[in-house]
DNA sequence: CAACGATGGATATTCGAATATTAGTTGATT
DNA sequence: AATCAACTAATATTCGAATATCCATCGTTG
């Protein structure tokens, strides 16, 4: 916002190319040229170069050395891959958070759901209706607290990428699939969590995911640009 | 090897430093300082610090943030959760593999199985008896083509940044265990695998490495520096 | 006409100096 | 003697220019 000739820091550039490449700024295949990124980002060559590097190494862009970086490209058989690695995943950190998760696992949970439920799915300002800011936010902190009773920073720390790679995927296929009754997936997984039923909960989570890859790949298959 | 002053380029002193940390040159928990670095890989500041940022990235080395770069510190706990959740995802992975596995797979592990047979385990040059870097290099290679079989990228990627840190881990407790007979160990996760038993082979999988960190564990308590 | 090589513009990569930050030390003040 | 501020040395961070590489275009040669 401030248009002074501040310093930009590593960090601040990283995250907000992050966040854009995840919210669907710059597309997918998309070529990500240093000199329009400095200017963009305000920064010299080495800033954005790092950043460009760090995202690299977590598969949200891609490096071919010497060409350039580009925003990783979506195809169905990546996604296909990264639903099931993640579905398993999850599962896996679901499990033992069902198993280990204290009381105050349970509040939080609790409480992430509420704030979703809370928070409008879509922007009404919009022409065409997108899915709003607020609820990506929202969702990923929920789906994120389900796990975070684990107590594993590594299964944490993996599931944390794939949960980007899947955001990646969602912003581009913004279909919106009126029958779907997203808030009551939610409400089931978090009562059947609750109540300590992990065959009941992951069953429901790997059913929400699914369904959300399936309305994706449809979506992406069609527009097959 | 021609000591010349060539430009470095980032993607090979990348790979020298994950070699030399994971290889034990840097110990853990030691602070990186760029002008050691420089010099030591005859690289300017840039390329260095590329390198180290995605080292951060995979959690090789950590940053912290105007203050520098660090090889990661080991600790009992992380050994745990590591060691847990490699277990888990190779098991899945290995499932896959033994699933999905064409005779192409089975060809590469017992291609693998052999070579790392016919590898000396011990160097006999040096005074301390060390596991020798051909070993280590088999070592590793026989345990991703268990693996590669899954056809599943996201998950072998996730397996091989876990067999990194368990690699690191493993460098700096060179205990020597005379009894252990690990070929034979080797030599059973492979014929289970080849016999398409997933239960046994992710059995005997799940003990090869939950021996190894048990070793470790005791190594990294007893010398508690 | 086809294949190959030269040329120039666009772009990525690397360098080293300039700048900002941290941490340790000295010296002054209470 | 203890506390804190100013200074200094060590170090990380950022910048922009210099360099190397890629790619498309055009001309040359067989």
């Amino acid at each position: 916002m401030a248009s002074t000739k501040q310093r930009a820091n590593t960090e601040a550039v990283y995250a907000q190319v992050r966040a854009d490449v995840l919210g669907g700024v710059h597309r997918p295949g998309e070529r990500l040229k240093f000199s329009a990124l400095c200017e963009r980002y305000g920064a010299s060559v080495s800033v954005v170069r790092e950043a460009l590097s760090r995202l690299a190494e977590q598969g949200l862009v891609v490096s071919e050395p010497r060409i350039g970086f580009a925003v990783r490209a979506m195809t169905v058989d990546d996604l296909r891959d990264l639903t099931m690695t993640r579905i398993e995943l999850e599962t896996l950190a679901l499990r033992k958070a069902i198993e280990r998760g204290d009381v105050d696992w349970e509040s939080q949970i609790v409480a992430a759901h509420h704030r979703l439920e809370r928070t409008a799915m879509f922007t009404d300002d919009d022409a065409p209706p997108r899915v709003s800011d607020d609820w990506e936010v929202a969702h990923a902190a929920f789906h994120g607290s389900l796990l975070s009773g684990c107590d594993s920073p590594w299964l944490l720390g993996i599931a944390t990428t794939l949960r980007d790679a899947a955001e990646f995927y969602r912003r581009w296929s913004q279909i919106v699939e009126p029958d779907r009754d997203a808030c009551g997936e939610h409400r089931a997984i978090l009562e059947a969590a609750l109540a300590r039923d992990a065959d009941l909960a992951t069953e429901r989570l790997r059913e929400h995911y699914q369904r959300t890859a399936d309305i994706v790949e449809r979506g992406l298959t069609e527009q097959d640009d």
